[in-house]
DNA sequence: CTGAAAGCGCTAACAT
DNA sequence: ATGTTAGCGCTTTCAG
């Protein structure tokens, strides 16, 4: 931690001029045709003194902060923290930073720290948009300020975005589910909320069902809803329908229905989750779930970014992202065998 | 997203000067006998036309990046990042924005960090220090860098700490399962390490174990270890001791152990977990755990460094949360039950 | 090839 | 009480 030197400094010591040193600092050598001696000599001394330029005069300067924003709905979610760890060390090494925060799907909570970020001259922004940010995102869009969303996107506005095959991820989850006849009432279990995973999840759970010709068995939860009640809210609907299995839209959902399960002390249906939790694993049964590669979403989003800030984008990219069906013990074991279980 | 506007245009349409309009915004109007109507003037036009000042170019002045930088062991682990969550909306409400980074448990990778953070200038530092940081936080500590340890701390290193009353926890957990006639074999299950914490709470087991003049079971694990490898190891461990009970030292070596359980077919030990996790609520039976008081941890943790920061800090802060066993069904129900259940 | 100098937007010492 | 102005450390235009 020796005392910060200056780009004077360098300058004076090598007597040369600071613009010679800048130059070839940020690699404008050979362009400015600054002899090879001199750059070698710069460079060499650079490192053996640790010169670091300082960044806040470089931002202030060139208006590029070298930070991308990621607001995300909830950072201690898995799946979300999973995530934004990948895209962290993704933009390190190419020489980004990130500043993450959660908006608790919260769209006043999002609007401002969007505020905020744009207060701290953020480079780019990746966002799993709440619903009702439509005019804020509209606004960076039209402002031309590096965009990507994920997770889910805005059907009416044209921005980058990385989404999962939510559709085909709810349809293959219901079609195993339905594919067992023990199974006859498959019921759904997803938010009160507008946003595209959740309506092309609800979409591929309708299309299986429709196709085996049953009946659908639909509950939503508030997205703000008490824990307490949530419970209490799928144990009615589990129970009073008698239901023999449950899509969950996301694995919090799955976790209340598991509390349920529990509280109430009732027979654990055949089920599946959204999105891989440390619990699914270890729970008697396991919980089968559909999985999203997370490190394949990072990098489409950070790269997607990057490129957008480099201009390099020459088309709107939509990247649809293909999950998997991770089969486990609560979608196959027999239904006597649960009984006795729990 | 208005375009930027600037202090001097505030002071232009206002036909004042910059310096009246900088002073009244950093609220040193009345120190500098400015009018109360021409304050109200400017407030009142700033709102208005919602200026807000350009926090590089205020941090280069001022040399304050009003950016704290927290580094903890893992981000993804729910302890630490509900730690994160209240840190960071702490820090908000002060002014001050939360950079954060994992860093686990590895020295080189947290002396980048802060390097790197010492190259954006933050203002203060919140760090879990894994071992052989001495020389490096020793340098910050000497050149007055504002700095907090949590967790764990380095004896040797004066510096201000927020850790648990990690010994009590142990002890009280430890005695908790040899109340219970039934054990006689309590083990402890711990990782090779010197830190703080894991010493204190080793010998917050060995104090109960010797109170109660029974033989010690300890297995460390290496911090790295590999997965599988661990699990192998426990249930070596557990199997091989025939132990009754075991205390585990952190969360994640408890998910560790319940997955040994599951893979080798075992029966479920007594146990108790160090750190609470959704997983432990909702396990069949409950696990016990010893849990820390995070938002308490985040109060006492940011309100020392803003302290720090602003010179407020009389004396050296060595902060102890208590901490508190919760019992629950893995560390109670009888022995035979446990068997039918696993 | 290299140097002088003008700013990026803000704060605060100095002047009035 | 309020205005003038010199930087904070860096990049980059313009002149050599």
């Amino acid at each position: 931690m020796r005392k910060r030197i200056l780009i004077s400094d360098i300058a004076k010591s090598l007597g040369i001029s600071v613009t010679t040193v800048s130059f070839i600092l940020n690699g404008k050598a050979k362009e400015k045709r600054i002899s090879e001696g001199l750059t070698k000599r710069v460079l060499d001394y650079v490192k053996k003194v640790g010169y670091k330029p300082n960044q806040l005069a470089q931002s202030l300067r060139t208006g590029q902060s070298k930070i991308l924003g990621l607001i995300v709905e909830d950072i201690s979610n898995p799946f979300f923290s999973n995530v934004a760890k990948d895209i962290e060390k993704i933009a390190y090494d190419n020489g980004y930073h990130i500043i993450y925060c959660s908006m608790d799907n919260d769209a006043t909570k999002a609007k401002e720290l969007i505020q905020l970020f744009y207060d701290r001259q953020v480079d780019g922004y990746i966002i799993t948009p709440p619903e009702g940010l439509e005019d804020t995102l509209s606004n960076l869009n039209k402002n031309n300020v590096p965009l990507v969303l994920f997770d889910r996107y805005i059907p009416t506005l044209e921005t980058h975005y990385v989404v999962l095959d939510n559709f085909k991820g709810a349809f293959e989850a219901t079609s195993h589910l339905l594919a067992n006849p023990q199974n006859k009432k498959v019921g759904y279990v997803s938010l009160y909320s507008n946003q595209t995973q959740m309506r092309d999840r609800l979409e591929g759970y309708m299309k299986a069902i429709d196709d085996h010709q049953q009946q659908a068995y639909i509950k939503k939860i508030k997205i703000d809803e008490e824990e307490g009640e949530a419970i209490e809210q799928l144990h009615a609907f589990m129970h009073d329908n008698r239901l023999d299995a449950v899509l969950f839209a996301t694995n919090y959902l799955a976790i209340d229905g598991l509390k349920a399960v529990k509280q109430y002390g009732m027979n654990l249906p055949h089920m599946v989750a959204f999105d891989d939790h440390t619990l699914f694993k270890l729970h008697e049964p396991a919980i089968s779930v559909v999985t999203q590669d997370t490190s394949a979403i990072a990098n489409e989003l950070i790269h997607t970014l990057l490129n957008e800030i480099k201009g390099k984008n020459k088309e709107l990219q939509k990247i649809v992202i293909p999950c998997e069906l991770q089969v486990r013990g609560s979608s196959v074991i027999s239904q006597e065998t649960l009984e006795q279980t729990s």
